[in-house]
DNA sequence: ATGCCCGTCCAAAGCGCTTTAAATTTTTCT
DNA sequence: AGAAAAATTTAAAGCGCTTTGGACGGGCAT
C-alpha cells in the first residue's frame, strides 16, 4: 500500500492525506482522524526512501567502526555505545546505518557516505591523536560527532563527548599511591588513540605530583584483548622488581591480568592491587554485589544515548555551534585494591 | 554534484551518463571512460535513495537484535556476527541497518520495517521456539535469514544458518564422560532460546547413553553474563555432592565459572574440569598460546559473513526455495580438563 | 542509391513522497 | 444577503535517479 492507494481508497487528494499523517495543521480534524485510521488498517508507512528524497534528509545516521585490517578485534565497547545510540534513534525515527571502515580506504570510505546522501550525519568513534576525518568532515560538510577528543585538533571547532580520561586515571593513580603503592604497572590502550594518550597522562601526572616516576617497562600500550592484558601482566609479574598494582584500561584487558594474577600464584586484592576502567558492558554487569574490580565507571552506553541526542540537535540546528561534553568517571572501591604489602 | 550536474558538464544526457557509470553495453567506451572520469572528478556517487526509489531496491539489509527491555544485555555475539556480516555488505554495495528491538512490540517493529521499504530483507537473530517472527516475515513477503534454527517451525521452510548445538554439546559430554566426569553441570544459555534447547538435548542425550542421568539442581540457565556464571558456578560448588566438571555455553559466562573455581580454592582443569562452547570473539582470541579452554569453537563472525550472502543470494533469486546451511563445531582440547579426581 | 541494421545517444516517464501555489468550501462579519 | 476572511482541499512540480521507447547517423548489403 503506498500514498496514491492510500488517498485513492479515502477519496482524498495525497497532499491531505499526507498532512494529515504528519501532522500538519491545515486539515480538518475529522479527516485526520479518518486518515490515521485507515492508515493503520491498511499497515500503511511512508516508504522511506521516497521521503527523504522528498525531503533531503536521509533520517539516518552512520556509525563507522574503524578496523584496522589485519586484527580486526570488534571492540564491544563499540556495541555498548550503538546500543545506547539506537535507543535515541529508535525514538526520533531515525535509523542507524553500521559500516566497518578499514584504515587504508578510511578516507574514500568516508567521502563516498557523504557524498551518497545515505545519512544526515556520522559518529566517529575512537578519535587517534591528530586525526585527519576532523577536518575531513568539516571540509565536506557532514554533520558529525566524536566519541572522545582529539587533543591536536583544536576541541572546541567540533562537536564531541567525552570522559575526563585524564582525571579518572589521575585519581585512580592518586589511590594506589595512598594505598602505599610506588611501583605501578599501566595497561593501556592503543596510544595512538587519544582516550589512551590522556590515560597515560594522568597516570604520569599523579605519579609525578608525589614525587615518583613511571617505568617505562611497565607500561603497556595495545588492543583491550584479554590475551594481551595477560601478557603484559605475565610480562610484568616475571620481572624482579615486579610491580605491586596494575591499572588497566578495559574491563577486558583486566580479565587477562587476573589470570595472569592467579597464574603467578599471587591473589589479587591482596598480593596484588588492580584498578581498571570500567565502561559498565552489559555482560559484565554483576548486580548488586561488591563490585570484583575497584574501577573508575562509565557508562559507555549512555554515552552513546547522549551522542546521538547530540547529533540529532545539530542536525535540526545546524547554526549553532558545536556541542561538547565531558562525563566524570566514579571511582568505585572494589575487591581488587588493597594496602602495599611490600 | 548530482547526476543532472554531472550530465550538463559532459554535454551528455542523463541517461547516457546513468549507463556508463552503471556498466550497461549501450554506450561508447570511449564516452564511459570520459564519464567516469569526470565522475571520480567530482567526487560523484549516486545519491542511495534515489536509486533505490528508482530500481525498488532499498540495497540495504536490516539487523533486528531483541532486547528484553529490563535486562538490557547486548550480547557480543550479536557484534561479532554482525562485525562479519558487514564485511560482506561492503564488498556488495549493501547498507546494513541496525535496529534494537524490544520484545514487546516486536511484532509491530518487523511489520513497520517490512512496509517502509528501508531493507530488501532481515537478518533474525536469537530464535527462541516456536518463534512467531517466521511465519509473520513469511506472510510480509520479506526475505530472511534465521541465525539458528527453529526446532518448532519446519526448519526447511525457511533460510537459516545454525551450527550443530546438539552434536557440540553431546561431544563436548562425551569427553567428560571419558575423562570420568559422571557429576557434571550445565550452565546454559536461556531455554527459551532453541540453541540452548538443543545444547541441553546434546547433554542430556551424552549423559543418557552412558547410562548417567543429569541433574536437575546443575542445570542453569539464564543470561549468559559474567555475573550468571558465576553465581551459577557457585551454587553448584557450594552443594556437597558437588560436580567434578562444568560444561558452559559462552566464554563470557565461563569467565564467571572460572572466577567461582578459583574463589572456591580449586584450580580448574586439575579439581575442576570446564568445557565451553566458543564463538570466537575477537577480543578474547589468544594467539597461539594453548586455549585456556577445552572447547567446542565456532567462528560466529564467519556465521555473519556467510548468512549476509545467503541473504542477499535469496533476495537476487526470489524463486529459488530456502537456503540452509548447518556448521559444524570443532572440539579443541584446551587448559581446562582433566582426568576426573574423585 | 535504397533500405536495413547496429551502435550510440536522448527525451520523457515514473519511482513514492513532500510542498508550493491555487482552488474550493465554509465561516464570519457587516 | 453579500463580501471578505479563514479553513480545507487539491493539482502539479520536484527530489535524483533508472529505464522505456525512439531518434539519429554511419556502415553494410542489395
Amino acid at each position: 500500500m503506498n500514498l496514491k492507494q492510500l488517498s485513492n481508497q479515502l477519496g482524498l487528494s495525497q497532499t491531505t492525506v499526507s498532512r494529515a499523517l504528519n501532522d500538519y495543521p491545515e486539515v480538518n480534524e475529522d479527516t485526520r482522524q479518518r486518515v490515521k485510521l485507515a492508515a493503520l488498517k491498511h499497515n500503511y508507512r511512508p516508504n522511506t526512501r521516497a521521503m527523504s528524497l522528498a525531503t533531503g534528509k536521509a533520517m539516518a545516521i552512520g556509525h563507522i567502526i574503524p578496523m584496522h585490517s589485519n586484527i580486526e578485534v570488534f571492540n564491544p565497547i563499540f556495541a555498548e555505545f550503538i546500543a545506547g545510540a539506537s535507543q535515541t534513534y529508535a525514538s526520533q525515527g531515525y535509523e542507524l546505518i553500521l559500516t566497518m571502515a578499514n584504515s587504508e580506504d578510511e578516507e574514500a570510505n568516508y567521502r563516498s557516505i557523504a557524498s551518497k546522501g545515505s545519512v544526515d550525519g556520522v559518529i566517529v568513534h575512537a578519535p587517534r591523536f591528530n586525526d585527519s576525518r576532523i577536518p575531513l568532515l568539516q571540509n565536506l560538510g557532514l554533520p558529525f560527532v566524536l566519541h572522545g577528543r582529539d587533543s591536536y585538533n583544536d576541541s572546541s571547532s567540533y562537536s564531541w563527548i567525552d570522559i575526563n580520561n585524564r582525571r579518572a586515571f589521575y585519581q585512580a593513580t592518586k589511590l594506589l599511591i595512598d594505598l602505599g603503592h610506588q611501583n605501578i604497572s599501566l595497561i593501556n590502550g592503543r596510544e595512538t588513540l587519544n582516550f589512551a594518550r590522556r590515560r597515560r597522562e594522568g597516570f604520569c601526572d599523579a605519579l609525578g605530583d608525589e614525587g615518583l616516576q613511571a617505568t617505562e617497562d611497565f607500561m603497556y600500550s595495545g588492543d583491550l584483548t584479554e590475551a594481551n592484558g595477560f601478557n603484559a601482566a605475565s610480562d610484568a609479574l616475571a620481572q624482579a622488581n615486579r610491580p605491586t598494582a596494575f591499572l588497566v584500561s578495559s574491563y577486558v584487558g583486566a580479565l587477562g591480568v587476573r589470570r595472569a594474577i592467579h597464574n603467578a600464584g599471587l591473589k589479587m586484592g591482596k598480593d596484588i592491587s588492580v584498578i581498571i576502567h570500567d565502561d559498565e558492558l552489559s555482560f559484565f554487569h554483576n548486580n548488586g554485589d561488591t563490585p570484583q574490580f575497584t574501577a573508575t565507571r562509565s557508562s559507555v552506553r549512555d554515552a552513546g544515548a547522549r551522542a546521538a541526542q547530540m547529533l540529532i540537535d545539530i542536525i535540526d540546528n545546524p547554526a549553532n555551534g558545536p556541542i561538547t561534553e565531558l562525563l566524570e568517571a566514579r571511582l568505585t572501591i572494589g575487591a581488587s585494591t588493597g594496602p602495599c604489602k611490600s
